[in-house]
Order: structure tokens, then C-alpha cells, then sequence
DNA sequence: GATTAATCCGAATAAATGCTCGGAAACACT
DNA sequence: AGTGTTTCCGAGCATTTATTCGGATTAATC
């Protein structure tokens, strides 16, 4: 019952399952975590919640995880893999539309928000509820992999950021892309629509490219 | 003991202290939450333990809160409050430097900065942890009103924001500058400097205006 | 078919903690 | 001094909930 100070978690899943049967009630865990996650806030996540989801006994959870942070930190963990994959992978679709600087970007922007988007209720309740988000390695690493990605993209286009400091104004063009659009979809501004966040976005990154 | 869902929450506190040993100890209170917050987490941050941070006891915080959420609320409440004053202040300041536009934005960067990292423990815990943070009306208001207050500022200044659509654009722009900001003090990225940020941000912000 | 290992079950345990309540003490006012 | 109001106290109640454990059930192995 403790919460996120002090205390080193266990976040590591206890030991994988050997028969299918097992790999199913894992997967089925995990997958209730989020679902509750997302639909009914990091409050309602007690372990017999997430097992009653999930279809299986409270015993079995301890089966497989230590404690419940474990299985909360699996599902998010998740969740990071898979957004940092798509990402990723419109990115690689950009650096291919070299020619047309807009349309890459463009591109880029809109697959970065549907990312997001796809999971807005889990992450907002994740980066606003859960108190050990930041000792979860995949979240803690994010960041970083996200400069690695913007790094690269930079290195194999044509266009470069021209400031002082190539390095902090990466970083800063990244990270304020990032926020910006994590923050609308987190906090869905009412009163702009998202597509026009969205192409006002490109229009100001091409310029400080 | 519910989290952060369907239920309505009083945030407000009970009742006004009379008199002025009554006004003691309420703020000891409020300033004793927010120690426990900033220092040991929303985890730690129980009744009994405000209640001995503050020398008072369990007894009297009931006398002027409904339940724990509103100690809270209140101490969030007033760090919110003392933010937007000492941004819109700045604001003040740097307008008031008009013929110079490096320097007002510089001005103005470095009190944002200077507000966030004032409070960089309490703020952490609070946007990570405190699961009702959005119900707080300050907290609900803050996006609000510093786009109010840049907007103040875009018309009183000479310089313009230039892109197509000027409400979308001044609003990502304060976004983007207040995220990247809070991100750098919440997150501490270790191998870029605050200074080095900050006037890469001042040079991207005047690209953009 | 017998034996071993993996998986699953769920009532019971134990601990944490938000909050109440009856009464004592301090204060304001006459 | 007397009276009513405000403030303060803190042991105890009530509830929630993470986790254990002994044993039943199912699958793999010989």
C-alpha cells in the first residue's frame, strides 16, 4: 500500500507462463489492467477488479506478478513499445517522402497524434494517476528514444535545424512537438479543432527547420 | 478512500477560521500538505501525517476541511494562484520592453522558468500523482488563462504572430513554450544545460513571432 | 495409468488509514 | 465572574484492499 517514494517496486513480471493455457490468463490480466486503466482510472485498479475482468482468480495474478504495480507497469509498458514502434515507423515513412518537406512532415505529425490518440484514455490517466509511471523503464527510457528517433530522422534529410546549438534546439523542436500534441490530445482544447492544430503545427516546424 | 472517477468531490474548504489562532493553524495546515507533498509524494500524504507536520491535531483538520482531497486542493490551489501572478507579471515587465524583443522574450522566458523551478518538487507530484488534480478549479483554469494572458500580450506588443491562422498559432506557440519549460524542469535532462535551453527557446520563439 | 509439474482457486488474514464524536480547553463578550 | 462560542484534542471505529496459502484441477511426462 505504499506509494512512490522511498520503497524500491518490483516491476518485473514473476515468471513466465510455460503452457498456452497460462500465456492466455496472463495476456487476459494484463489486457483487464488496461481496460480498467483507461475506462475507470488508476483508483479503481484493485486486484480483484483486474481479476473479475480478466475472467480469472485473485490466486492467479500472484501466480505471475509479485505485487499490483507490476501489473500495472506490464500493460503500460505495453503501451510504450507499441507507440514507440509506430512512431518509429512514420518516421521512416516521412524520411522517405524526402522531396516534399511538407507532405513528410505532415505525414509525421498525423501519425504521431494517431498514436496517441489511439491510447488517450490510458495515457492520460497513466501520466496524470500513476505514481510509479517514472520508475517503469520503457516510460523512464521514452524520452530518450524518442531524441534517438528525431536524431536520426535528422541525420538522413536534407533539411537541418539552423540554430546556435544544433543539439538543444533538436531536442527542444522534439520535445515541444511532442508536448504539443500530447497536451491536446490529453486536454482536447474545445474551442480548436484538432486539424487545425494540426496543420498550423507543420506550418511552424517547416519554418524552424 | 475513492480515487479519481464518477464521484463529485468536495474540494472546498468547510468552514472560515474565526479567529486568528483558528487562521494559524489552517494555514499550518495547508503549508504542512504541501511540505509532505513536495518532499515525500501524494503517497505520504496522509491525515495523521499533515495533521503532526502541522503540531496540530487529526480533530482540527476535520474542523476546517470536509476530507483529505481538500487540504490538498487547497494547497494546489494556492501554488496555482502564485504562478499565474508572477507569469502575468513578468508579461507586464517584458511588454513594457517593447523596443527591445530579445530581451522582453528573454525577461519573460527566464520568470516562467524561474516560477516553474520555484516549485519544481510540489509541481512534479502534483501533475504525476494527485489523481483529482483536474477537478481543482485554479488547475482546470491555469491553460486558460495563460492564453489569455498571451493574448494580452500579443496585442499590446508590435510584433505579431504571422501564420494563417493567428488564434491556433498563439495558442501552440504558448503551449509549446510553457511545455517545453515544464518539461526541462520536471524532467531534468541531464546533458543539456538549463541556460543552453533556454536561449535556444528564446531564438526559436523569436523565429516564430 | 501413474507420477510429477504447472496452473488455478478463493476464503481468510493483516495492515493501513480516512474520518467521527464526546468532551476539554481557550477565547470573546458582557 | 459568567455565559456562549469557537477551537482543539486523539482514541477508536469502519472500511477498504493487497497478499497469502493449502489444496483442487488440469496438463505434461514417463
Amino acid at each position: 500500500m505504499r506509494g512512490g517514494e522511498g520503497e524500491r517496486l518490483e516491476l518485473q513480471a514473476k515468471k513466465r507462463p510455460r503452457q498456452a493455457r497460462a500465456q492466455a490468463t496472463f495476456d487476459a490480466i494484463v489486457q483487464a489492467c488496461a481496460r480498467v486503466l483507461a475506462e475507470e482510472g488508476y483508483a479503481a485498479v484493485t486486484t480483484n477488479r483486474v481479476a473479475e475482468l480478466a475472467g480469472v482468480s485473485i490466486g492467479s495474478l500472484y501466480e505471475y506478478f509479485p505485487n499490483k504495480q507490476a501489473i500495472v507497469a506490464s500493460a503500460l509498458a505495453r503501451a510504450m513499445r507499441e507507440i514507440v514502434e509506430e512512431v518509429g515507423a512514420s518516421l521512416r515513412v516521412a524520411v522517405a517522402l524526402e522531396g516534399q518537406p511538407r507532405a513528410g512532415i505532415d505525414y509525421w505529425m498525423r501519425a504521431m497524434t494517431a498514436a496517441l490518440e489511439k491510447r488517450g484514455a490510458l495515457l492520460r490517466v497513466a501520466l496524470r494517476e500513476v505514481p510509479f509511471l517514472w520508475d517503469i523503464p520503457e516510460v523512464r527510457d521514452l524520452s530518450d528514444t524518442l531524441q534517438h528517433i528525431a536524431q536520426e530522422g535528422r541525420k538522413k534529410s536534407a533539411r537541418v535545424v539552423h540554430f546556435d546549438d544544433p543539439e538543444a534546439s533538436t531536442y527542444l523542436l522534439m520535445t515541444m512537438v511532442w508536448s504539443a500534441i500530447l497536451q491536446s490530445v490529453l486536454y482536447r482544447p474545445s474551442h480548436l479543432s484538432r486539424e487545425r492544430l494540426t496543420s498550423t503545427l507543420v506550418e511552424m516546424v517547416l519554418k524552424l527547420l
